[in-house]
DNA sequence: CTACTTGCGCGAAACGTTTTGTTTCATTAC
DNA sequence: GTAATGAAACAAAACGTTTCGCGCAAGTAG
């Protein structure tokens, strides 16, 4: 097949000892770097990562395990990160978990049999228990965007509660007084701004209608759904805040199907979705995360765990967030 | 660290070749079976695939490079790609390149290096001499969406000539004549949309007129330039064939902040953008593929080829497309 | 001139699996 | 009672690197 180290020693006269110095940047006689080189050139020989991971234990590859890959937000993430890996020398092994947590866990296990040197995850489930293989085997991971509810981890995201806060006060302060969300209630960031839409509302003194908490997994299938819903009710509100990209998507489609239009019926606020800026009519007003930031970061983070130079308890890191202003809020006089 | 096949041994005082002949699915005596159970349990002892990869010169997985990870073509190819490879056994390496050449070279070397068994190649190139590693590793390699112009490779696509004419086709039959298209020429998919595009005006005995081909790499950038002269020319087109997904973003976009609307004053057609389905208004006419039939046939052929069960020339696979009907395009009386 | 350093190179032992060819032992057939 | 058969287990040699400890020669200090 393809040549190896021995191929080069054999060509070179030289031991196998002073070829792998050579390829690891080590000092060798200026004219044994001209016989290595030439002999390398002529081989084609390139270095098997898989012999040097098995004795250096270390594979200079870090897994990456998304939610869901076929949503925006993670296509963003993933670009991201892989840039900034890139940049250390590491590569990148991506697991799509396709919002399944049997298939979280099964993917967890292929990267920790890979020997990846630590682990970014986006994940699906609200509790850490799948993470198991990784720590008995020491592979530091790092959560991003979400974290969970019974173990504390290393992790980067923004404030949920805190953005979902802000979200619905500026609608307040715009005088809606109904206003309704439609986020997740088994998913970490849409509990987090299920919670942050309940105290903006509480601070206003405004009443929490639970007829108004639509709750179901981000998707827009269910924001299609409970937009209906809403639509339909007699105390239709004025205004919903959408707990992510997805549920706006649908959310929006059920309004496009009817006799309501935004912003003049209603009004809407979503998450992380700049990629429809100036597409869509009305423009979104839009919660956005400083993604790049975060992806630095998170990748920054796990490095220092993988190379040991931080060995203290979890860190968590929150990032702020902006509003983006659009079209689709309507001041209500 | 972590517990290995010798301490598996050592526990249950059998051999190494025993304890793999279990782990590979042979055949060991009941006791013995139950003694190694209970002791791989006991020591959390996971396969390390480095190991297995090294001897067996087979890594089951493989590598999948994608133009560019962010843009929503690509997640959705991964998506699918990656199902059905899990579905055989095999993991996924996934390389983002950005749109760079140059990268797109060096993550071809990455994954060679890493021994991947098959490689995936969505490219930025039009030429395939970045893949030259991979030949003289004998890592097979199967494209998709993409072909090059210089070489054959296995390649599983559409047919974009004939995609964009029967889409241009369509705009005539609507009895457009001052059509212009908006596309690449420096993609491959770009290209050959532009000869459709010709080829339907040629038919139809239209001119083909320079000023009405805009071209430029596909992005919404230059979709957004292009679409904006097309609107400021003194023989403005009353409709426009856009090149790809992220050209259709882009000229909507300047459409919306010009004085003129769709599909009154322009129709437009476009590829690929299934996400927007009742999300934008007027929906959208677009030329859709078969993408989870593709990528099954992607990942069938290219486990072929590194199982060894085909070995004659490149094979080209082409899959027909249909065109999503939308509202933007009005018929001129 | 001797003794100590320094820079390179070398052989051999790892790393954790699979695989090959051989050995062991119980069973069956005559 | 012996030979033939077959299943299961074993020991050892791979796979392609890195690394450890040592040896050799040339340079430096006293």
């Amino acid at each position: 097949m393809s040549a190896t180290m021995r191929d080069v020693k054999d060509r070179t006269g030289l031991s196998l000892a002073t070829i792998s110095k050579y390829l690891n940047g080590g000092n060798v006689l200026p004219e044994n770097r001209i016989l290595i080189e030439k002999a390398i050139k002529e081989l084609n020989y390139e270095v098997n990562e898989i012999a040097r991971g098995l004795v250096k234990n270390k594979t200079k590859t870090v897994g990456v395990m998304v939610h869901d890959i076929e949503c925006y937000f993670s296509g963003k993430l993933l670009h991201y990160i892989g840039k900034e890996l890139r940049k250390r020398g590491y590569g990148m092994m991506i697991c799509d978990s396709c919002n399944d947590e049997e298939l979280e866990a099964e993917n967890l296990r292929f990267l920790v049999n890979r020997k990846v040197d630590g682990i970014i995850v986006l994940p699906v489930s609200m509790k850490g228990g799948f993470l198991k293989p990784a720590k008995q085997d020491k592979t530091p991971v790092v959560l991003v965007d979400r974290s969970f509810q019974d173990e504390e981890f290393d992790c980067v995201a923004i404030d949920n509660k805190v953005a979902a806060f802000r979200a619905v006060d500026l609608l307040i302060r715009h005088n809606h007084r109904d206003i309704a969300v439609i986020a997740s209630d088994v998913e970490y960031t849409g509990v987090e701004r299920i919670k942050g839409y309940e105290d903006a509302m509480r601070q206003a003194g405004l009443e929490i209608r639970q007829e108004y908490i639509k709750k179901g997994r981000h998707s827009s299938e269910v924001g299609y759904e409970k937009m209906k819903e809403l639509l339909e009710s007699p105390n239709r509100p004025t205004a919903v805040l959408m707990g992510n990209y997805d549920t706006m998507l649908g959310g929006v489609m059920a309004l496009n199907e009817s006799e309501f239009s935004c912003p003049e019926d209603i009004s809407l606020i979503g998450f992380d979705s700049l990629m429809f800026t100036g597409v869509v009519r009305p423009s979104w007003y839009m919660v956005v995360q400083p993604m790049e930031k975060m992806c630095e970061k998170v990748v920054e983070l796990l490095l220092k765990r993988v190379e040991k130079k931080l060995d203290e308890a979890p860190v968590k890191m929150c990032f702020g967030t902006t509003i983006q202003e659009g079209e689709s809020i309507r001041r209500i006089e």
